[in-house]
DNA sequence: ATAGATGTTGAGCC
DNA sequence: AGGCTCAACATCTA
């Protein structure tokens, strides 16, 4: 499910944990630990102070006192939540039924703080993962993620270097190519692609040079975009591939024909037949 | 009931 | 060698 804004919003979900000490620690051992046992994250944050929030890509990170970094990506169904907010369905989400903030069936990672505090990583296909770095420095995992497409550090030279390679592969995988675009996911990159006016099926060599700079010019629009709204916690601005994508349905939204859809890139597409060619 | 879901990885095949 | 495709991962929902 989350991506770059996504992330963004859920790790700051934390927020309330700052500049407090973690009482205690349940780390229910399962798959999200398969780099590090849950007894280790434990051990580790149990009486550690929570620092801050931060999210990188489609990474959230907490930095605690004893320079202890801990890493959650939340997979396909991962969430980050304050105990107390179990029944809420945020607002940005196409479907906001579908993502209540869930039980406690697939809690993986209860931090408990005084008061009643707890913050909560709940993920029930378990695709995310925990990580923890303790020491100096920051660890590879949270050194290479990032800086994303919306931040002024963002770097087009690999990704127009990969374009001129001029690949026969689509140019939606490209998109989802998380060491060229972090953050971007599956309806991030239909979104950049219905902005800048191109397939996701077209070949990344059959573009042309107009078409590469629209579609690099697409991808700072909608992250910028994104973390602005979703980031937010608000629906993404009107007009966009995203209100219509989810339903069986959907519709252009500039001329109203049926979006197409179809496996591309190994990932489900909706596309708008009359404004991408 | 069977398929599909907003992600990543690695095996196998060009 | 390196790029590309697809299945696998685990659970829930339509």
């Amino acid at each position: 499910m989350p991506e770059l804004a996504e992330v963004h919003w859920f790790a700051r979900r934390w927020a309330p944990g700052v500049g407090r000490r973690v009482e205690s620690v349940e780390a229910v051992s399962s798959r999200v630990f398969r780099h590090e046992a849950a007894g280790r994250v434990a051990d580790a944050l149990a009486g550690a102070s929570l620092l801050g929030c931060e999210s990188r890509g489609k990474r959230a990170a907490f930095r605690f006192s004893g320079g202890i970094l801990l890493g959650v990506h939340l997979g396909m169904t991962g969430r980050l939540f304050v105990e107390s907010e179990r029944g809420e369905a945020p607002r940005f989400f196409g479907d906001g039924e579908a993502w209540r903030l869930p039980a406690p069936k697939h809690d993986r990672l209860t931090l408990r703080f005084a008061g009643g505090l707890a913050l909560v990583f709940n993920d029930p296909r378990m695709f995310g993962e925990v990580r923890l770095h303790a020491g100096a420095g920051d660890p590879e995992w949270w050194r290479e993620a990032g800086p994303d497409p919306a931040a002024p550090e963002y770097d087009e030279a690999p990704v127009r270097a990969a374009m001129r390679r001029g690949s026969r592969s689509p140019v939606k995988a490209l998109l989802l190519r998380q060491d060229l675009f972090p953050g971007v996911g599956n309806w991030m990159a239909d979104e950049i692609l219905f902005h800048s006016g191109v397939r996701p099926d077209r070949a990344v060599g059959s573009l042309s040079a107009g078409e590469r700079d629209a579609l690099l010019a697409a991808v700072r629009v909608i992250c910028r975009a994104a973390l602005a709204t979703v980031g937010a916690g608000a629906p993404p601005p009107d007009g966009w591939l995203f209100h219509q994508r989810w339903s069986k349905h959907g519709r252009c939204p500039v001329t109203g024909v049926p979006l197409a859809r179809e496996t591309v890139g190994g990932r489900t597409s909706r596309w708008s037949p009359l404004r991408q060619r």
